[in-house]
DNA sequence: CTGAAAGCGCTAACAC
DNA sequence: GTGTTAGCGCTTTCAG
């Protein structure tokens, strides 16, 4: 048998397809106790499920959520989603997650074009950095959009993340407390996120009377870390802030391989805060960024309700950092 | 202004409707090279997108895969959906995931019916325990299922997945050639994948006349490993097969607090063999599973192209596994 | 090669 | 409370 209708429940039930419509769309009040528990146990008998096409159309919007995610942010999406899901469970909408695989950009675009065509009420983009196309397509589309773990430096743009400025600077002064002067950021891109830390890291630098600063460009990748050690050895740090967890591992991993020892040879702190941090040895100190939070905050915005743009970090000390040997 | 609609642009073209139509969905041969060109230009200015709702409507099914997953297979997730995606898209189709939050009945229950109400081509199940109700719902539903890294021991229900018992076998067998007897099974739940881990397991150990056996049951977490660590030691063993990555790094976490060295008194193999392998110190030998080949063959096998039902494994050695101190 | 017309399954006025 | 009816935006016969 094919896929039952709501025309099937109105034959079977001898009431027409509009009350079958109201029943099952639960508009209270229009109809009577008797009728709808005649459809309900009809509509279950046959196994019937609504066909969102059809209500999408109808409707023209479904109440939906989509999320773009790529690859990258592993280590903290599933945070992120969960805080997602749970607030737009609570505003009565359901979430699609599109993948937009690791920083490819058709990908990417695809998944912009494909949440605009099934005309969502509302775009997340987590972690995602948008070329000029992405940005004109999203603001032609009339529908909502919100960045998330990404902040794109103007208000214009609807967005959540945390303060990625105060994020570093914060770390950076961490650092300089605990006697380092020698401390390098490590394993940042050239983006939005990427400069604003590297802003923050520089003024308070700068602010303590710190020079020169030493940045060393990556992608937050594990593979990075790895790769970036050799330049952490030449530059003579003492201690050095990772762009992320994996960054942190990964330059961790590095050290003990060439037996610097982490963190009475170097020390590392790391921007993240999870889980990844309690795996290591040492466990890896951290700025963690509250992903969860982020993620409400975020669907809070994109359905226009009030919401903060820059949900506040914390400095969680484990075992990677301790002052300079001297 | 509205959005778009193929009729603003058969208006401005000039032509009816449906030519629009078959310009749009490349119905190639039906349509003039230069009423295709004027229409595909007029589209393009208006900054028309098609409604999918309506697509999926009238063709009654969208070309689109569901996957449903949850927060559990954070670790390996991504390799799983790369490969889905990639394949899914050589296939024409798109992809959409459903989060089913963590081992959570009511939200898993709820992105199945998600899925079924949209009509998908087909519904991929990743890491997903079902049960009863929701199997019946499934098959009710017509539409193909797979399970991915799940194989619920008949061939009746599609899966894809490492072939457990034997991928227990092989790791047991590993540990007892390096000289290991009194070896436990640890952190592995009592479900599917659990079950025939288990097996595999005993097996070896009893093809290798070694008993008892001791499993320690768990639900893959890093938590679970932290935890265990008490049983393992407990017990005298000198080699443990971890049910995770993440079991691996809890025990190997646990056990450096507790003054255990690993693998000088502690042998830790880990199964799955993700990056997390290689964060921890000493890296962690594993038998690595191919998730991505396992996202690939899932969606041949439910869009009904030959696939794999298992995908092979293999030992990688790193660091955490030497023979027995005696 | 193109147009007219009939729906896909559902909701939302508008009557009764 | 319930039925009738007109579409939502698109695809697809069937003619021409």
């Amino acid at each position: 048998m094919t896929k039952p209708t709501i025309k099937d429940i109105a034959a079977q039930s001898g009431v027409s397809i509009a009350t079958v419509s109201r029943v099952l769309a639960n508009k209270s009040g229009s109809y009577s106790e008797k009728t709808a528990a005649k459809i309900l146990k009809i509509a279950k008998e046959l196994g019937y499920r609504k066909n969102s096409a059809a209500v999408d159309l109808v409707k023209k919007g479904a109440d939906v959520i989509a999320l773009i995610i790529n690859a990258t942010p592993t280590n903290f999406s599933t945070q992120i989603i969960d805080g997602i899901q749970q607030r737009a469970s609570e505003l009565g909408q359901g979430v699609i997650i599109l993948y937009a695989g690791n920083r490819d950009h058709a990908l990417q675009h695809q998944a912009i074009i494909t949440a605009l065509g099934r005309s969502v009420s509302g775009i997340l983009l987590a972690a995602i950095e948008p070329d000029e196309e992405d940005l004109t397509l999203l603001k032609e589309s009339q529908i909502p959009f919100c960045f998330v773990s990404l902040y794109l430096g103007t208000a214009a743009i609807l967005a959540v993340s945390s303060d990625n400025r105060d994020l570093a600077y914060q770390a950076t002064q961490y650092l300089i407390d605990q006697g380092h002067t020698r401390i390098g950021l490590v394993g940042i891109d050239e983006y939005h996120t990427g400069s604003q830390r590297r802003i923050g890291y520089q003024e308070a630098m700068t602010a303590n009377h710190l020079a020169p600063a030493t940045v060393l460009p990556g992608d937050y990748s594990y593979e990075a870390g790895v790769r970036l050690l050799q330049a952490v050895k030449d530059q003579g740090l003492t201690a050095v802030l990772a762009a992320s967890d994996m960054v942190a591992a990964g330059i961790l991993t590095a050290a003990q391989q060439h037996k610097i020892r982490v963190p009475a040879d170097l020390s590392i702190m790391s921007i993240d805060g999870t889980i990844i941090c309690q795996i290591t040895t040492p466990a890896l100190t951290s700025v963690t960024q509250d992903f969860y939070q982020i993620g409400r905050q975020s669907v809070n915005k994109v359905m226009g309700q009030p919401a903060l743009d820059f949900v506040p970090v914390k400095i969680v000390e484990r075992a990677s950092v301790v002052p300079p040997a001297d």
